[in-house]
DNA sequence: TCAAGCTTTCAAAGCGCTTTGGAAATTGTT
DNA sequence: AACAATTTCCAAAGCGCTTTGAAAGCTTGA
């Protein structure tokens, strides 16, 4: 039998009967063959690969710890296409350098841009190498067309802010990301329109960027809790943060929820979902996983037609109540 | 100039001139070519190509928020090396299937197992397949030769152990990964070498093991902290959990330390660092980070040299003292 | 029965590199 | 100046597939 008929037959081709299909597949599934990547990977021209870059902050060489279940979302879309998922997790100063040496090498079909930031340079770059690619979150100042999949941070926070104010907290800390970040100002201003709407005025020492790690939570807390007029509740941007902040509660002899109110958002990661009957955390919940296979998906649909116009998909966190907040207390 | 000159001049041959050579790193660089990862892999035969397949737990869809950091140490060093990273999460019921794929289509030159079990197939299924592989912990029930890289687990969690009795307790409970990851297994046998050494009996109930999530850490030190006869100290194989200990705490208005103490495996997560003057957990630490590391640069030395004798390295977990730990209190 | 129209198969070209074996150019030696 | 040894370059083969264009086999209708 012809290499030709064995090609068209595993790949599904209608040239090939149904009876020499099958007689293919199965001397094909009898030997344990595959067509070998590398040699079909030449011959079609495609990589049938979506590059991740993923950085690593110089700072603290921390790894964004989202990162891991946004690309088990990836992962699982990738799968279905049969598309492999090429990572790569680097200094950020190189992080271009790489997207160019990925495409100058034909390595990958298409990339996720992941933590953009206000300004962000790689889209346009990217657009100009014209690699097909989709960012996880926006770029407020950039005004070119791109694929992007990101929950609505401002309204989110918005209304958490909002929902503290109701309870009647009238000092209220943020503690959240990098400024940079976009997700970062965008949930910022969200929290501040909150507080303008209300006419609640507040010095900027409310409000703390940083990683969000652990330690930065509790040391940001702290901040917030020695100030002269200690807030009565916070907003954070991450679950890890909020676990580094109960433990400046803790210290300080105060009780989450009854003393201090906190929103957090909730990326559902998998190894802190809050899925009590009622949540320890009230949050702004978004699964990133599901960010993930969206993303995973935009990206495979404009690969496959590249005349496909740039599409943005915004998720909406849901504001789940659970039991950090609480009205303030009477001092 | 011919294909062949420029091939060579690019890849360190001798057989060219230094000034030739110049001449097409200066070209090549001047037009950003860099040879086809495509092609260049069919003719040399090599995937240049690391697999990392990690399992997404079936039941809490779980991932294993350690691999993040892993992964950040390997990378590193595949980078070095020119070597990429083809990442899958899987389920883990298609876990060998997939290493099956890989090695038929010939799509890596190498694989990381995580996570190996007390009875762990893939080490004996990795060898028939002929693949090179390190794996990321031990496999208790294997007699193969295989590469491995793994902390020490059974001993620091006797020293761990240890030290809690030697400040007085009595009672102590273990709060544990899943019951057949060989980590697990280790690290129980650890603790319960420390208890029978010091004539400790305690009934099983003293001890969990469940997926090392937030919640699960928990759920599982409140149902400790409810035994008729509760423990006065706790040891627990993950940060993670230890901070859901913390939260349980929390609830039952106990202080940490103080009330109850805590040792807890620390495997330096960039987001959870425990980096204060005296750290807040009394922790037996090592960095996964560099595991990760050592793991790739193990694997790519086999690749290197295939007749090479496979080789363990053993981490020693440094016992770190926090302040998580106290004598008991006098009832 | 034979031509026309399908369906099924095949031989060969090509994907963009590396590598081999040998030719050409350069240098050194007598 | 002639030859050997060395350095530098090149043409062509080959990696294992997909894809093209054409041939072969089969069916149908007059």
């Amino acid at each position: 039998m012809s290499q030709t008929t064995v090609s068209r037959a595993l790949n599904g081709f209608p040239e090939v009967s149904e009876k020499t299909r099958q007689v293919v597949l199965e001397a094909a599934a009898k030997h344990n063959y595959k067509p070998n990547t590398r040699a079909r990977r030449l011959a079609t021209g495609k990589s049938m690969t979506i590059g991740h870059l993923v950085c690593v902050s110089k700072e603290h060489e921390m790894v964004n710890p989202i990162f891991a279940d946004f690309i088990a979302g990836a992962s699982a879309r990738y799968a279905q296409s049969r598309y492999d998922l090429l990572l790569s997790l680097v200094p950020d100063e190189v992080e271009f350098s790489s997207y160019k040496e990925w495409a100058a090498r034909s390595a990958v079909d298409g990339v996720v841009v992941h933590a953009p930031r206000v300004d962000e340079q790689r889209i346009a770059q990217l657009n100009d190498l014209n690699m097909p690619f989709v960012v996880h979150g926006r770029s407020s100042n950039t005004f070119e067309k791109y694929n992007w999949v990101d929950v609505n941070n401002e309204r989110s926070f918005f209304r958490a802010t909002q929902l503290l104010i109701e309870l009647g907290h009238t000092t209220i800390g943020l503690i959240n990301g990098v400024a940079d970040m976009d997700f970062a100002m965008r949930r910022a201003q969200g929290y501040q329109r909150a507080l303008k709407e209300n006419n609640i005025e507040q010095a900027d020492s409310y409000v703390t960027h940083s990683e969000m790690t652990e330690p930065n939570g509790y040391k940001n807390a702290l901040a917030l809790l020695d100030l002269p007029d200690p807030p009565t509740a916070l907003v954070t941007s991450s679950i890890i943060m909020a676990n580094g902040i109960r433990r400046a509660l803790d210290e300080h002899e105060l009780k989450l929820g009854r003393d201090v109110s906190v929103i957090t958002h909730d990326d559902e990661l998998s190894y802190f979902r809050d899925a009590a009957a009622v949540p320890v955390y009230t949050a702004t919940r978004s699964s990133v996983r599901e960010a993930g296979r969206l993303s995973a998906d935009l990206l495979l649909k404009t690969i496959a037609d590249p005349g496909r116009d740039p599409e943005g998909i915004l998720l909406d966190a849901e504001l789940i109540l659970g039991s950090s907040t609480k009205p303030p207390r009477p001092r």
